[in-house]
Formats: structure tokens, sequence, C-alpha cells
DNA sequence: TTGTATGCGTTATCAG
DNA sequence: CTGATAACGCATACAA
């Protein structure tokens, strides 16, 4: 490995002078900047960022801790992610919480081993652990996807708004579609997200007049079949629904699956999910969604957390965006335009 | 920050002895090491793995360099990738080559200032300057996706069978459904899958007694409107073709769209893809696909990079895995039993 | 305008 | 069985 005191040598400078070139951190003679910059050059010497960091304290690293299987999330959260980190000048480091307690504390863990600058992390069911692990080392951090509830924790947060979204949804069955009798199938139980949403149905039906105590909730989210199970309790009922909530992407494909196996595609059977796909439009049911607006959340999530590490004794924030309501054909609404 | 020599104070011994309890280098007195776990325990102790790194060389961190956008990878990739490198005890530093050269280069530059013990790049069009930064720095490197073309350079790869399973395709539209004039929408150009698969379609077509100079073939990939405009393109043709092989996820999406703007949904045209979709058969059309085995090719990369992280001098390996054919109805073929 | 000395937190070498 | 010491590669306080 060539190293500073390399380039010095061949520059016939001190290593500090190398040291100022590269970092501009005070002025040096042109003529001695070219010559460092020759040896640079001559020896190919590339920084390390490791001693940089012992040294600085800092690592210009970000930890990204959520589960990927869930959501939608994964694959265009973290590639939002990673793009507006990289154009700051962080790198990425990612793991994979798995939404459990004890997978969450160790990707922490190794998280906070890499001297990361500063951690976004989703929340598993039972953060409570990990809060006390991460405020204990002060690491900046912001949470994702999941916004802790009421007597607010002080922490940044960024995710989407849930209730009035969903209780949009159930509107949409109730009003538009006259439904009376609507089912929800939610994602894995616990899950801030989850229990957002859940809420939202129910004030849903509430509005209109509907009893949410006696309509069909079941929850998902755990594994295919687990979904696939749930889903057939539901419409094992005696009066089953004529309408379902999807609560999610995972949650959604799965019960696409189970009611086509019944011969019940939407919109025979009138659906509403959250999530979105990019190729909803393309093929058939065209699912009526509330879309998430994944690369903003992606992006503010590592804006939230360059702000806090850049002013840590700020007030922490929470932001909530907003979904788009994608009105399609799974509740046999609009003429079918498109096909 | 509490550091070892804390702990050590506590423990009322060397930081050297710390050291090896926690690494387990030596043996020590029962007693004594009690006494240093006890410490760890109260002082909250946690090792710090950027001085670690500088002193012993290694960061237990591997790169992962590869475009977010194209290919279904990404996310398949990533999440197996992650999952299989947190069991052998690596963390996983993600980089975006944006597939260009220059992007490319800044992300292997990032990755080598990190230290990364090992290096997973799916190489872009032109990486020629990547290999040279690489090879010079002699970093563990393993290539993913795209595997090099016959004058095998020495170096680890792993990818999948593309130019047979293309060519199967192909007999599958014309011995199967009797199509005689068949065109192909391409993924980007340039990209060593690409070729290969347009290399595998000529074939196919050969094999059938078919003129592969005469077939329609254009490049898509780049975006979603230049893909619809090469499709767009490709069916503006005098004679335009009765079957459509498309080159990847992307493009297939894409392509469906545009298909279904002109009212010509699959099996109306035939078509035939690569890369499949966890929803495929829970939605219209039912895409007869090839599928990539994509948690066994992350799966894969990582034990290549391990291995020669371990074991430096043993022969490069290239390895091809095997898409599954997987049949269901966009060529109109069999009884839609599934619905 | 430049250089010397020191230390970041850890592990390896060597000595006890 | 244990400890003192040096070194990993860099950035900075201080000195010149």
């Amino acid at each position: 490995m060539v190293t500073m005191s390399d380039v010095a040598r061949v520059a016939k400078v001190s290593a500090t002078t190398v040291s100022h070139v590269i970092n501009k951190s005070r002025k040096v003679n042109p003529e001695t900047e070219k010559a460092v910059r020759d040896a640079i050059e001559v020896t190919g010497y590339a920084a390390d960022g490791i001693a940089r960091s012992l040294r600085t304290g800092r690592s210009h690293t970000l930890g990204l801790a959520m589960t990927a299987i869930s959501n939608t999330y994964f694959g265009d959260v973290v590639h939002a992610f990673e793009r507006t980190a990289a154009a700051r000048g962080y790198s990425l480091i990612l793991t994979d919480t798995h939404d459990t307690p004890e997978r969450e504390r160790r990707a922490l863990r190794d998280l906070l081993s890499h001297r990361v600058d500063g951690i976004v992390l989703a929340p598993s069911a039972a953060p409570e652990a990990a809060y006390a692990q991460l405020t204990r080392r002060k690491v900046p951090l912001v949470l994702i996807d999941r916004v802790p509830p009421k007597p607010l924790p002080r922490v940044d947060a960024v995710g989407v708004e849930n209730v009035e979204p969903i209780a949009r949804l159930v509107e949409h069955l109730v009003v538009t579609h006259g439904h009376i009798r609507i089912g929800m199938l939610a994602p894995q139980a616990g899950i801030i997200t989850t229990v957002e949403r859940v809420a939202g149905f129910r004030i849903g039906l509430e509005r209109a007049g509907l009893d949410p105590d006696t309509a069909p909730l079941e929850y998902g989210g755990e594994s295919f079949e687990q979904t696939t199970a749930s889903l057939n309790s539901m419409l094992g009922l005696p009066k089953p629904p004529t309408a379902l909530v999807l609560g999610n992407n995972l949650v959604t494909v799965a019960a696409i699956a189970a009611l086509r196996k019944r011969h019940l595609t939407p919109p025979q059977i009138a659906t509403v999910s959250f999530d979105d796909f990019p190729w909803a439009d393309s093929f058939r049911p065209r699912l009526t969604t509330m879309s998430q607006p994944v690369d903003e959340i992606g992006a503010m999530a590592v804006q939230l957390l360059l702000e806090r590490i850049e002013n840590p004794g700020t007030e922490p924030r929470q932001v909530r965006l907003e979904p788009t309501f994608m009105v399609r054909e799974s509740c046999g609404c609009p003429p079918d335009d498109l096909s």
C-alpha cells in the first residue's frame, strides 16, 4: 500500500504538506503543490479512509437498517437513499433488521462498530432496546417508514400519512361503490404503520356509518402462506366481505393470488390497496391504490439525517409525506379506457 | 466514547488482556476474564471497528457496485448478498455505478477508500479503467451478472446462462407456436448480457431455419420512453413481427405497456421474456419467461468473493447459473388452467 | 510557507 | 498467564 509518507518522500516534502494539499487545509506554495500532485500521480496514492476516520472521528458513511422483505420500500428506498447520500459525499452501509428486535440490535451494533456518522432505521415492533443502544452512543438517528405515535420521542422521523389515506380508500369503497361489507387484510401486526392503517380503516368505516367492531379484520404479512391463510379465513366467513382493503404491497400480491384461486378476480370482489406498482397500469387487474412517494422518502431520510449531523442541537422533526390516490379498476369503477 | 483502556482500568488489567478476551486470542485466567467481561458490561464498551481495521488491515466489509435501475437484480440480489455476507460476519457497502464508466470509477474509489475486503462489481460497458484500478490495488474481485467473454480475464464471475435459454425461448415461439416473424427488443446495448442474449436470439432463429439478419431487432433499456420508442419503431415495420423476445424485466414492463396502447395484449401478439416477476401468476397477461435465480446469484457472489479473500492463489472461477423456463400464456399456449 | 510531534483505538510483538 | 510498547495512516497543534 502506498501511504502519505511515500508521496512525501517522492515529492521531497513532509507528510504534513501532502495532507494539506490534499485537504486544501492551508496555503501552500504553488511549486510545492505541483510537486506533491505529481508525486500522487506517480505513486498512484489514494487516501486511506480508515486512517482518516480514526483520526477525525468521521467516517463519511451512513447506515441504513431496515428489513429487506416487507414493503415495496427496500429496492426503491435504498436506491433513493444511496443516490442522495452519494450526492452529498456519503457512502451507504446496509443492514437487514429482519423486523425482529434481536436482529435489529445486531444490525445497529454492526453499524456502530463501523462508526457510521448517522443511522436511518425502520424500527421493529419492539425497538426500545435499539433506541437505548443508540441514544447511549449519541449517534444521529432518523426513523423511516414508521413514525412513532403521540408522546413523541425526541427523534427525527420520515414516513407517509396512513390514517386519512386508508380512510379515504374506505370512503371510495362505500360512497363511490356502495359496499357495506368491507374487510381488511392488514400487514404484520405490531408494526406502527399497520396500527395506523388499521386505525384508518376503522375511522373510514365509522364515518360511513358502518360498525368497525364487526368488520372482518385479519393480519397477514408474515409470509405468503400466512397471508393467504388469513385471507381465506376471512373469505370463509358466513357473510364474507364484498370489498377488501389490502394493507401493503406484500399483502396485495398474496391476496390477488389467493383470490384468483377462488375465481374471485377484482373487480368481482372490490379491492383497494396501499402501495403502488410500476407495472400497475400494464397488467390486469389494474389495482386502485395509494401510492407511496418512495423516492422522496429515501431522499428525505438522508436530508434529515445530514441536517441532524451538521446541527445536532435543533428540534427533531417528523415529516409525513402524502401518498397519491390512484384510481384504477379493481373496484369496477371507471370504464377500462386504457386497455 | 468508551475505549479499551477504560475497560482495562475498570477491570484492573491491561488493555492487552481486554483485547485478548474479546478476540479469544490467547488463554486467560477465568477470573480475569470474568472481571473483563463485567467491566465491558458496566462500561457499555463496544469495539471500534475503525481502529481495528487500521491495525489489522481488514475491515470485514464487502463492497457491492452495481446499477440500481437496470435489471430485476437490484432488490433481490442486494438482499441475498446482504444476508449471505451478514451470515459470514461481513457488512455491506453499496454503491451505484449507474452503468457508466465514470461513475463506476468513482464507486470503486469510494469502496477502496473504505478499505473493503473485497468487491463485487457489475461491470459497465467499458470497464477497463475499473479493472486496472482494482488490479493495481490487488483487491479481491468478483464480477456479477456480466461474465466477460471468451479470452477470459483472470477474474471470478457469476452470472446466468444467456445464449441457450434465449435460443430456447425462440424455439418455443417457432416450434410450439409456429411463428416465423419474430422480433427482439433487447436491453441496453453494449452490456455483456445484452450481447449474449442477442446472440442467443440469432442462434435460435438459425436453428429454426429463419434468417437472423432480416429479423427485427431493437435496443431499449435506456429509459421507459426510449424502450417504448424502440418497440414502436419495430411495430411500425411494413411486416411487423407476430412474436416478440423481450430481453429483460425492464424492457418487458415497458413493452407490455406500449403493446396495450396499441390494443395488442399478449397473446394477441406472442411474447417471451427474460426475467420473471413474483406476481407473474397473479396478474394478466401471464408472461412466459426465463426466470433468473437471483437469490443464488447474490449468494454465490459472496461465496466466490470470500473464497478468493481466504485463498488468493487459486484459479479464478466463472459460474453460470441456469434460468428456469416458466411456460405461461403470453404465447397463447396452454389452457388458462390457473385462473 | 513548511515541518515535527502527537494521538485517534486497536492489535501484535516481545518480554516477564 | 499477563503487561509494556510500538505501529497501523492520517490530521492537527504547535513550532520554526
